[in-house]
DNA sequence: ATTGTTATTAACCAATGGTCAATAAAAGGA
DNA sequence: TCCTTTTATTGACCATTGGTTAATAACAAT
C-alpha cells in the first residue's frame, strides 16, 4: 500500500545501472531478467521502465560506458612513450584484455545480431573499429593494406569471441592470447 | 476430438527435424519457438516433445548431420589430388564456407554458451578442430608448432563469427574470406 | 473382442518482456 | 496552510515462451 518510497530510498538511474551491470556482467544479457534486477533492487519491475525503455536500452547504457573507455585506451596507449611497435603489440594485447574483461558488453557489440539492440550498437562498434584501424595503421612499421589491417581485427574478434565463456577474465588466457597476437603480427609484417 | 490423426499423416522423427531445420536456418536457435515448429505441422507443441527430450535435443540433432558434413568435407579436401598449398588454402576456404552456409548449426557449435546445449556441443566441436588441426598439420610446408594452428582456427572463427548475420551465404563474403585466407597463411608460412 | 503399445492432444505450469491505470510522495504556489 | 501539479512506484494484467502430463484415440497383436 506504498506506491512511492520516501527520498531517501528514491529508485534512480544510477543506482539501477549499478546493479544491472554487475548482474549482467556476471551472467549475460539472456539470462537476467528485469523482474530479478528488480528483486535484487527491491522494487518492483515496472518502476525500472520507468527509468529505462526497455531491457535492450539498459543494457546499452551500461555497454556505452565501457565502449568509451575502450576508446580511450586504445588512445593513450598510441599517444605513450614506448617504441611503435611495443605499441602496436600492446593495442593488440589490449583489444583482447578489454574483450575478456567485459565478456557481456563484448557480446553485445560484437556478437549479438540481436534486432532489439542492433541498430544502437551497430554504431558504437563501428567507432570502435574505426579507432582500432587507426591506431594500427599509425604504429606499423610499412604502410598496411587496410584489408589486412581488417583481417587482424578479425582475428582479434575469433581470440575474444572463442575464449569468452571458458575464461572469467584476460588472466586466464594471457598465454595463448600473447601468442596469438605475435601470429597476427606474422600476419601484419610478412 | 480426434487425439490422434490417421497414419497417413503422423507424425515422424524425420518430418519433424526436415522441417525444423529450414525453421533454424532461417531464423536461429533463439527466434524459433516450439509451438511455431509445431503450427508449421499442423500439430500441438506438446507432440513434438514425444519425439524429443527438448528444444535443445531437437536442435542438436540437426547440428549433428551437418556436422558430419564438415568433417567428411575436411577429409575429402586432404585425399584430393591438387598440391598440398592449394589443399591447405581450400581447408581454409571451406570452413569459412561451410561456417556462412550453415550459420544456424555454427553459431550453437562454435558460439553458444549456454548450459541447455553446452555438453553435447563440446564434444563435436572437438571433434571438428581435431579433424581441421590434423588437415592443416599435414598440408602445411614446414613443420607448425600447434599453437600457430590453433591461432589460424580462431582467426578463421572470427571470421565465421563477425560475418555470420551480415551476409547470408559464403558467396556475399567470397572476396573477403579469400583475403582473409591468405592473411591467415602468412601468420602459418612465416 | 481384449489387451497393450504408440502417438497426439489440450490443459496446465512457471517465467519472461512489456504496458498501464491507480496512487501516493514531493514540490511549488497562493 | 491548503490546493495543484509533477514525478515516481506499484501491482494487476497481457501475450508468449519452454516444458510437463493425464487423458485418450489409433493401431497392432493375440
Amino acid at each position: 500500500m506504498s506506491p512511492r518510497k520516501t527520498t531517501s530510498q528514491e529508485l534512480t538511474r544510477e543506482i539501477i545501472l549499478q546493479k544491472a551491470r554487475t548482474t549482467f556482467v556476471e551472467k549475460g544479457f539472456q539470462q537476467v531478467s528485469m523482474r530479478s534486477i528488480a528483486k535484487l533492487l527491491g522494487c518492483s519491475h515496472g518502476a525500472i521502465y520507468y527509468h529505462f525503455k526497455n531491457k535492450a536500452e539498459l543494457f546499452y547504457a551500461i555497454v556505452e560506458e565501457d565502449f568509451s573507455k575502450l576508446n580511450y585506451w586504445l588512445e593513450e596507449t598510441i599517444q605513450g612513450s614506448e617504441d611503435d611497435s611495443t605499441k602496436l603489440y600492446n593495442v593488440l594485447i589490449r583489444f583482447i584484455e578489454f574483450g575478456l574483461n567485459h565478456q557481456s558488453q563484448y557480446e553485445i557489440m560484437f556478437l549479438v545480431r540481436n534486432t532489439e539492440v542492433d541498430s544502437l550498437s551497430q554504431e558504437a562498434a563501428n567507432y570502435s573499429y574505426q579507432k582500432f584501424a587507426q591506431a594500427v595503421q599509425s604504429l606499423a612499421k610499412k604502410k598496411l593494406e587496410i584489408i589486412d589491417v581488417w583481417s587482424a581485427f578479425i582475428a582479434l574478434h575469433g581470440f575474444v569471441s572463442h575464449y569468452r565463456g571458458y575464461v572469467d577474465n584476460f588472466e586466464e588466457a594471457k598465454l595463448a592470447a600473447k601468442s596469438h597476437v605475435n601470429f597476427i603480427l606474422k600476419g601484419l609484417n610478412g
